[in-house]
DNA sequence: AATTCAATAATAATCCATTTTTTTAAACAA
DNA sequence: TTGTTTAAAAAAATGGATTATTATTGAATT
């Protein structure tokens, strides 16, 4: 055991920055996760890997098929509508019980997450195109920070589960929808309503954001499904879809020694 | 490699296996499971039964705590509440949706697994005071049947989640209340809603008939912490409760050698 | 004698290196 | 093309080594 560095135990380091590597986007949805390749890379042996996986697997992060592997968690457009439609009750529920429950502390936070979401850079300097990380932060903050006074450990436990999984989305497909709509007046708005204890407009707002955001991503979805889908696929893996890839996949390390087969065929999509 | 014997993996095997040994109340909550003694039960190394307790962890079943292992998850009033509160949310909004949504045939298999519940027996014949296995399955069937047919398959998996948690209950601390209430004529009303179509009616039959089995089991969560604590308890343990245990632990078998010092002090509750 | 503390032993969690088994790719023949 | 056979890749599993934690013992202190 070499735990001793920062505390934690090897298998939860990995499982913490393979979380993080999903959730931002460095693993792309239905690329494969080797546990050789994770292992070298980690510097570590093959089953603390798997362990890890596996916990990521329970919360649905990740995919296993039985004797084919590891997957990031795939992408569809029924999926994203579910998922918005469940955000969307899930969240409104939240903001009511946070509104009737919240006092003047909480307001305060709310205020002051708002406050730094508003003065981060939707891009950065450099890049026009790509959305500012950091920005991205600030927003996952207001929006928990709103929702979190809701008193329920398991309701605010679905709002986050939910949240990750629409990062997924967002990591994937929202970086190349070039200018956004409106956002920084739709939040003051929100703000407005949950200042002023109004959980009927703040939802109002909430589920337009929501469902704003899920119909810019919905055609991105639907677009490219790949010119000539080639059923000479594998019998038992439709799970993971086979795609064509546009770029090599870089965190994922090509196979060690041979000029590589790529056996493990590439999924990701960057579209 | 040796699952050729029914197709699935040792690992999901051993897996399958756990899970329904905690839902089905073979193991109970706050009972630690250690690795090896599992893996000597189910003849297989270690890492297997590892991976399992991990998907596990990921699914909110049983507990880690980094360097101490693996548990059962805990039950508590609190958790309870917040429990009951999330289901009669989540089953409410899947009921409403179902009624909205379901065509004849889901009414007819609504109204066949109410027949199978209705005929189940309440009890064994040889024991009066611990209910029919039986029955809890048909309970649960209908229950089910009823809420599939919300047409979201994040929240029936949302429903089924919160039903496992609610099953952990229900096993450790419904067995002993002798009695129940009438609980034949609330399916009766719960059924003639749903076949109303009378979707207000149903979520009110239903709410009050798991707030009702909430306050049958809330005292007895209450009732008894314990006579002493003894603050004795090691340092960063606490998320697993000390207790004193009322029989030996039968699934998670002892020691392998020697007369057993007990380290892994009992956690059980029977009450 | 009772209590506290350090040293030691025992137990169990964590991890590794390797082997076995399954699946996929490649080569070859029909 | 289509089907077999062989080779490579990767998943799954093993068994045991390593390290952290808890229990125990015995001396030192109150």
């Amino acid at each position: 055991m070499r735990n001793t560095e920062d505390g934690r135990t090897l298998n939860t380091r990995v499982y913490d920055t393979l979380r993080g590597h999903i959730i931002g986007g460095m693993l792309l949805p239905g690329q494969r996760l080797k546990v050789a390749n994770l292992a070298a890379e980690h510097q570590v042996s093959p089953n603390v890997v798997r362990e890890a996986l596996n916990r990521l697997a329970g919360e649905r992060l990740v995919e296993v098929q039985p004797q084919f592997g590891f997957a990031v968690r795939e992408l569809s457009a029924d999926d994203l509508n579910d998922l918005v439609d469940m955000r969307v009750m899930i969240e409104s529920e939240a903001l009511r019980r946070s509104i009737a429950r919240g006092d003047v502390a909480w307001q305060s936070e709310v205020l002051a997450a708002h406050h730094r979401l508003s003065r981060a850079p939707l891009t950065v300097p450099g890049a026009p195109d790509a959305l500012n990380p950091d920005w991205r932060s600030r927003h996952d903050e207001f929006n928990f920070a709103m929702l979190k006074a809701c008193g329920s450990r398991r309701l605010f436990q679905m709002v986050r589960q939910l949240a990750e999984a629409a990062e997924l989305y967002h990591r994937a497909l929202l970086p190349q929808t070039g200018k956004q709509r409106p956002l920084e007046a739709e939040h003051a708005e929100l703000l407005a309503a949950i200042l002023d204890g109004d959980a009927k407009r703040a939802i109002a707002v909430l589920t337009a954001h929501l469902e704003a955001t899920r119909d810019v991503m919905l055609p991105l979805l639907l677009a490219p499904p790949a010119p000539a889908p080639r059923q000479t696929a594998p019998k038992r893996r439709q799970a993971v879809v086979q795609r064509t890839a546009k770029a090599a996949p870089k965190t994922q390390k090509a196979a060690p020694k041979k000029p590589l087969s790529l056996r493990g065929r590439a999924i990701k999509r960057v579209s």
